[in-house]
DNA sequence: GCCGTTTTCGGCCCGACTGTTTTCAGTCG
């Protein structure tokens, strides 16, 4: 999909075109144009060849005419001539927190400043001090924002931050009264990977509150602590922030701080065209304030729905909210079963008794022990008599166990020539067969794509696990036609996977959604290797629901009587 | 550059904070 690569280049133009100081708005344009390309569910090649490029929101024909350009030739030429008019390194002057375009411009234009390096040793030399608009204050600011932009901050995965946002809710509200207490940002969006977690209370006394936020055991370092903000950095370097507002305005502050941004724009452009204003503050016509204690208010006011916080990316959601046709989202407790979990017969670390005494704690109706196949040798993968071994095993604690069943899978690996790592005579005696790819992950795209489809059309695979490979923090998907992907396991019946495991949540929210589009079915897998990791069930929902899935786009949604007429084998 | 039951031209989200200002520009979320 190219979908990337085109929105990243009007990013790049925006950026050209803001040091270049051309009008805000036409800027403005191409943000828009970039965000909304890029969380496109379809493929941009597709559409043009349909010729439909002038029905994505925010593409017109000026920007519809650079894309069929890039199309065709693999080039914009006005990205091209525009690029060439500014040196390289004024677009990573304007990454450095603090710096904006008319900075780097000022300093490009007075100094002859060009690169991060060089404002670095022009600050430092006092060259900068005379310019307009500067101060000894500037100056430190810029010197801490190169510092800060080389730390590079990253970005840490949803995962990660869920755990220390539960941690801190809990120890505030054991040492303190509070109204409310919620995550809000990308957190309470459930976005895959988070900045800075905002938590937002809701009544209490402020000065109280932040008092006993900044002084948890896990606070490294106190950035602020006022009456209504506090901000800290715990361990691991994440920075938190709490904000205290009062009950009058809990509403429209949620709001404000859960966005995301383009969909809060959106909604106040909405709000502007009837007549009416939004802030954090509260809705208001005129200067009557006419709601803001609760959430639904703020929707209330526009007509629209309230919006569950995983769709509120400007994704087409507003749309939907006003002609009252959300889809209703999955819920975690719609989940009847974890249909991708190892143990300790492969590279997991319990038992299978120990996997199904958790899942059942859980409330499942049934877990599948998924353990690698034979050729995963460093993963601890089963020979063919091992697997037929754990496959009685498996029989056996079912006679023993009650309330929970046990299902006898594997993991098969998908090899590098795309057969499968075990035979179909042992295939058919499981229950479920997931299959997935684990090696090979440089190979070209018509390759991998082809063993994928090979795998797919074994009547004995139920589900592709993890389908593009990918690791949030440290590995790129590899390179499939998902297109192609997507309508052969449309075709099969086969599900694809949205691998739960923190690390992996692959499909993502996008793809899954767009699978759904073509009629695929989608699994919940957490992938877990340890009992302890079968809450990551609630990271594979956020993405189901990120994806604006339901419970029928589900496999593991069914009941155990339904999943097994819908699994031929079991 | 996009967009339209307030417009095909004239609009285009809202507020806080900071540091430099003497009434505001720049940046951020």
């Amino acid at each position: 999909m190219k979908n990337k690569e085109i929105a990243e280049l009007f990013e790049r133009m925006a950026d050209i075109l803001q040091l270049k100081e051309e009008n805000a708005f036409k800027i403005n344009a191409y943000r828009k144009a970039s965000r909304i390309i890029r969380d496109l569910s379809q493929n941009i090649e597709q559409l043009s060849q349909a010729g439909t490029l002038r029905d994505i929101p925010g593409v017109g024909e000026g920007i519809a005419k650079k894309i069929r350009e890039y199309l065709e030739t693999g080039r914009i030429s006005k990205y091209e001539q525009i690029r060439q008019s500014l040196p390289e390194g004024l677009l990573e002057m304007m990454t450095i927190p603090g710096m904006g375009p008319k900075t780097v411009v000022l300093v490009h234009k007075a100094l002859g400043i060009s690169s991060v390096a060089q404002l670095e040793k022009g600050v430092k030399q006092g060259r900068l001090r005379d310019l307009p608009g500067m101060g000894p204050k500037k100056e430190e600011n810029i010197l801490r924002g190169i510092a800060l932009l080389r730390q590079s901050a990253k970005r840490i995965p949803l995962g990660v931050a869920i755990p220390i946002v539960d941690e801190i809710v809990e120890q505030i509200k054991g040492r303190i009264k509070v109204g409310t207490i919620l995550p809000a940002g990308s957190l309470r969006r459930m976005k895959e990977t988070i900045g800075d977690i905002d938590i937002l209370v809701a009544g209490g006394d402020g000065r109280r509150i932040i008092g006993v936020f900044t002084k948890m055991p896990q606070v490294q370092e106190i950035l602020a602590a006022g009456a209504t903000k506090g901000s800290v950095i715990v361990h691991g370097g994440i920075q938190v922030d709490l904000r205290v507002v009062p009950q009058a305005s809990h509403g429209a502050a949620l709001q404000y701080f859960t966005g995301s941004k383009a969909h809060n724009i959106h909604l106040r452009e909405i709000a502007k065209a009837k007549g009416m204003k939004i802030s954090e503050y509260g809705v208001f016509r005129g200067k009557r304030k006419i709601g803001g204690r609760k959430e639904e208010e703020i929707y209330a006011a526009l007509s629209l729905d309230w919006i569950p916080p995983e769709m509120r990316e400007d994704r087409g959601e507003i749309a939907l909210a006003a002609r009252g046709k959300l889809p209703r989202l999955v819920r975690e407790k719609e989940i009847r079963g974890d249909l991708h979990v190892h143990s300790n017969w492969s590279d997991g670390s319990d038992t299978i008794e120990q996997v199904a005494l958790a899942a059942r704690e859980r409330g499942y109706q049934y877990v599948a022990i998924c353990d690698h196949s034979q050729s995963l040798k460093f993963a601890g993968g089963l020979s063919e008599k091992r697997i037929l071994k754990q496959i009685e095993e498996i029989h056996q604690l079912n006679e023993k166990l009650s309330t929970i069943t046990l299902l006898a899978g594997t993991e098969v690996d998908i090899k590098i020539d795309g057969t499968l790592d075990f035979p179909d005579e042992i295939l058919e005696k499981l229950d479920v067969v997931v299959a997935a790819i684990h090696s090979g992950f440089k190979q070209p795209e018509e390759q991998i794509t082809r063993r994928l489809l090979s795998a797919l059309q074994n009547p004995h695979v139920d589900i592709l696990a993890h389908p593009t490979g990918r690791l949030i923090s440290s590995r790129p998907p590899y390179r499939v036609n998902l297109e192609k992907l997507f309508a052969k396991a449309a075709q099969t019946g086969t599900a694809l996977e949205i691998n739960a495991y923190y690390d992996r949540l692959d499909l993502n929210d996008i793809q899954c959604r767009r699978a759904a589009e073509m009629g695929v079915k989608l699994s919940i897998g957490t992938d877990a290797h340890h009992s302890d990791q079968l809450w990551m069930m609630r990271l594979g929902v956020a993405v189901a629901r990120r994806g604006w899935l339901e419970k029928g786009n589900l496999l593991n949604t069914l009941s155990l009587q339904k999943l097994r007429r819908y699994l031929p084998n079991s």
